[in-house]
RNA sequence: GCGGGAAUAACUCAAUGGUAGAGUGUCACCUUCCCAAGGUGAUGGUUGCGGGUUCGAUCCCCGUUUCCCGCUCCA
């Protein structure tokens, strides 16, 4: 990881917490691991990636419908889903490497076990007591077994260890010792990647509900009711957007892995037999919404997955990836889920949520091709992607060269000085485009280079400028963003100009 | 969860075992007809939090939280 790649990370939370795009969740207190807060322009931006999404996979076609379904379901749910098995790993960690192991991943081994009580030093009067075995493997190599317990009492300060108490004990198909240097591990622990919570006022185990770590199962258990009650035949789908949660591991590199996030999420319905022309739609539709929205071609990959990477659920799947600052990431998966979810629910609810077909007369179980994109994962590529820093020195200018949909603010309103009738007309023209729904800002302080300059740090795409011409022929000027150019309109024509270049964009 | 590094004003950073400074920013007033101009003033910090050592700690020690890096994990 290079430094450059760092400093921009590092430089772009720096602009976030100044601009009030992004800060840390409950700051004041010191802070929560992996929890962020988005600021009044951070949440214009994330509402507008969430608006851009809904617009292109729901409001802009006829087969796909939304729902907005609750964080909190029934316990079966995740039963039926796998997440309750699947999502809880067993761990254990080499007491001596710290290497963390699956715990179903070690193969059963044999040998004698060399227990020990403890270690003393043998220049002084150093000593330790705890106890430490190792395993030697078949065909035994018990003084390589006692090197290692030797390396253990050293990691806890014996210099010159004299290994005390030393029994053995022969054992079959063990998973208790480290694969790699028989060194004994530490009891499996479980991480249970779903938030817990509790159903009403009294916590007990029939209680327990779990915080959704998809929005997905919404869907599916919702498949018939939401089919009969719009009338969609397939192919068709649902949307979705809205909070998941799960407990990960590691969280980290700002808001792209965090415990509590936003997903976008749909799951397309269609004929089994369709099912791989629909995948690659789907793949190729998703990847084209990023560059539409301005993500650099040069920045952005498809990646298919390997077969062992795929999910239980999955025949194929492939990530849409971003070149983040820290490396290639996941931004959103396209996967071919099967009829996987829609009959695990039919049998362990026993409802079934198979549809009639009305050409062969037969109930039948469609396939589903889900895109699923992260809302802050988004949010975040699209921040960095539109970071820019032009010119030296003095000469510098920051931009955040965000696509105008996507822009917090689209319009800045500002007079060229502080006299002259300069600062009531522009904000005037400021009402006019507040009165027509467009995001605006006005500033009438400082120079009027430090206000431009202000503003394409917040992205905005175009300014407003009245200026002395404005007070005799009513015309005002727009500066571009990202040219820097400017041209006069009439100043009663400004909310109908900025709306079509917004539309057009 | 392990190992390493860091934490001082809103941001970027200084400084010192004797209760902290700068630049930027922000705000007000003045000035200013086009890209972070200038002037004056103001705003700002229990030095992340909690203990300990000390006459005295932002500095030394311990714990803790958060962030970053590396493991590990990742539906």
């Amino acid at each position: 990881m290079s430094g450059n790649r760092q400093d921009k990370m590092a430089t772009i939370v720096a602009l976030c917490k100044r601009r009030g795009f992004i800060f840390q969740s409950s700051e004041i207190y010191g802070g929560l691991n992996s929890c962020w807060d988005y600021g009044p322009l951070g949440v214009e931006l994330k509402r507008n990636v969430k608006e851009a999404w809904w617009k292109s996979m729901v409001s802009s076609r006829r087969d796909i419908v939304g729902i907005d379904a609750s964080i909190l379901m029934h316990p079966k749910v995740w039963e039926a889903s796998g997440h309750l098995k699947g999502f809880t790993d067993p761990l254990v960690d080499c007491l001596l490497t710290k290497k963390r192991f699956r715990a179903d991943d070690i193969e059963p081994q044999s040998g004698t076990v060399l227990h020990f009580t403890g270690a003393k030093d043998r220049e002084s009067d150093a000593a330790i007591t705890e106890p430490y075995s190792v395993l030697a493997k078949t065909p035994a190599d018990f003084d390589k077994a006692r090197k290692t317990a030797r390396e253990f009492y050293q990691q806890r300060s014996i210099v010159k260890p004299e290994l005390l108490g030393e029994t053995t004990e022969e054992v079959e198909n063990t998973t208790g010792f480290n694969p790699e240097n028989g060194g004994k591990l530490t009891e499996a622990r479980n991480f249970n990647l779903m938030f817990r919570t509790f159903m009403g006022p009294v916590e007990d185990a029939s209680s327990t509900v779990y915080m959704r770590p998809e929005t997905a199962q919404g869907i599916f258990v919702n498949f018939l009711n939401v089919q009969q009650a719009s009338r969609m035949k397939i192919p068709f789908g649902i949307a979705q957007i809205g909070k998941s949660f799960r407990n990960e591991i590691t969280p980290g590199n700002f808001t792209y892995r965090t415990r509590e996030f936003e997903q976008m999420e749909m799951e397309y319905f269609v004929p089994p037999e369709e099912d791989e022309n629909w995948y690659e739609y789907w793949k190729n539709t998703r990847f084209n919404w990023y560059l539409e929205y301005g993500i650099k071609k040069e920045n952005i990959r498809l990646r298919d997955h390997e077969k062992n990477e795929l999910a239980h659920y999955a025949k194929a799947c492939v990530d849409v990836e971003y070149k983040f600052p820290f490396g290639w990431s996941e931004l959103e998966g396209i996967a071919n889920r099967t009829d996987f979810d829609l009959k695990q629910h039919s049998n362990s609810s026993g409802k079934s949520l198979a549809l009639f077909d009305e050409e062969t007369k037969e109930h039948m179980f469609p396939f589903v091709i889900e895109p699923a994109a992260g809302a802050d994962r988004a949010t975040l590529a699209f921040l960095i992607d539109s970071y820019d820093v032009e010119g030296e020195g003095k000469d510098k200018r920051t931009v955040l060269r965000f696509h105008p949909s996507l822009s917090p603010i689209k319009v800045a309103s500002l007079p060229l000085v502080k006299r002259d009738g300069m600062p009531e007309k522009a904000e005037k023209i400021y009402n006019d485009l507040l009165s027509h729904s467009i995001s605006s800002f006005l500033d009438i302080n400082l120079s009027i280079g430090r206000r431009y300059a202000r503003q394409d740090e917040a992205g905005t795409p175009y300014c407003i400028t009245v200026d002395g011409q404005t007070m005799e022929d009513g015309t005002v000027t727009i500066r571009e963003r990202d040219t820097r150019e400017q041209y006069r309109v009439a100043s009663d024509s400004v909310v109908e100009c900025i709306t079509s270049k917004l539309r057009n964009a």
